[in-house]
DNA sequence: GTCCTGATGTCAGTTCGTGACATCACTGTA
DNA sequence: TACAGTGATGTCACGAACTGACATCAGGAC
């Protein structure tokens, strides 16, 4: 038989998002997830980069998955209608895992480190959109512009898919967040929609 | 005469910024920081929660700045207008220490754990827009969406001030970014504008 | 069979960050 | 003038995050 149990990093895996979920990702040393997953501290530092990474796959299709849609997507479009192409054709890398997806983001969202390497991800894709973007032919300024616009509204797009619960699939929060970017700039009835301002009265200066 | 030196803290900050310059943020021990502040390593935690953070100040006057300058925009504004105005009225706060601004951003540049604290700022900032929009009465999509498109436009701006030396004030390049954003959902000519096509072949999937 | 490879273990060390307690110039007050 | 209180700092001890160097040893290649 086999010296070892098979899958290692997947057992890391598995037991550092049981005790994140559960301790709580400070309360939670990585000789415990080690420990939980049959290794040694030492091995989840081979697997790992560091104690936040195991939550940050590195095998993650997202990149390719947009950067290939970027470059295959009709010529004539405007840019900020390629990223949108681009990103719906993600979604399905989010809404095939939702359970896991779920999980994660209540990890992620209970801990302010985490949360800046989740940024810390999303910026490396706006990186790659605007790399492939430029290699349709933008010039840079306008390729980042819309790479970073378009990963802003994905941000918006997922919050309200977390949050509302299979009202919508991912997709469709996507194409309705950047529909309504669209209508930005022009002075509708943006104000006063209703009257549910909330007047805290703190200005959340953090 | 005072037991010690005054203003330890900003000691602390000036010596940090010297040596994360010149050997490097990682290099750069919290001991050697205190050492040369002439202090112990323990004060500078009671005046820094981490290594980071004495790169980012506490007293940022950023947050407020937005807030005021959008609670107090014309009513009839459409909120990307709101959120330029805001931009707008923040830029001096980068403009006024221009040498300081770039030798800190030079020390960030260099290392991907000070950009991910540096991401995780802007998102504080994107909140504080969105909370502001909110007071205006914009329903929360619509706020956020309209707040982390700015910040996106701001990155981009801010990314060509500092790389575009004394070309244009930050303000003119906040107010560019954002007009060219207005035109990302047009056919336009923005294909192929020139040929300086970069054929790298690498698709940037970090 | 022997050699090599690769995933893991062991161990020692550095650095980050924190809690607990000590020091002592300065400040106010009787 | 004495004396208590305050606050910025120092000292010490410690846990936990990472890292480099070397050891182990099943399984596959030849």
């Amino acid at each position: 038989m086999s010296r070892w149990k098979p899958d290692g990093r997947g057992r890391l895996e598995k037991a550092a998002l049981e005790l994140y979920n559960h301790k709580g990702f400070e309360a939670t040393t990585v000789a415990e997830i080690a420990g939980r997953a049959g290794l040694t501290e030492r091995t989840f530092y081979r697997h790992f980069a560091d104690k936040r990474a195991v939550l940050f796959p590195s095998d993650n299709p997202l990149p390719a998955i947009l950067a290939d849609a970027t470059a295959s997507a009709p010529v004539p479009l405007p840019p900020l209608e390629v990223v949108t192409h681009a990103l719906i054709e993600a979604a399905p890398v989010y809404e095939e895992r939702e359970d896991l997806v779920r999980q994660r983001q209540a990890v992620i969202a209970a801990n302010p480190e985490l949360q800046e390497r989740e940024l810390a991800k999303l910026a490396a894709l706006a990186a790659t959109l605007t790399q492939a973007l430029r290699e349709r032919g933008l010039d840079t300024t306008t390729a980042a512009l819309a790479a970073e616009i378009g990963i802003a509204a994905f941000k918006v797009a997922y919050e309200r898919w977390i949050n509302d619960p299979d009202e919508h699939t991912l997709a469709q929060h996507i194409r309705e967040t950047l529909d309504t970017a669209k209508h930005l700039t022009t002075p509708a009835e943006h104000a006063a929609a209703t009257d549910n301002v909330s007047f805290t009265g703190q200005q959340g200066t953090a």
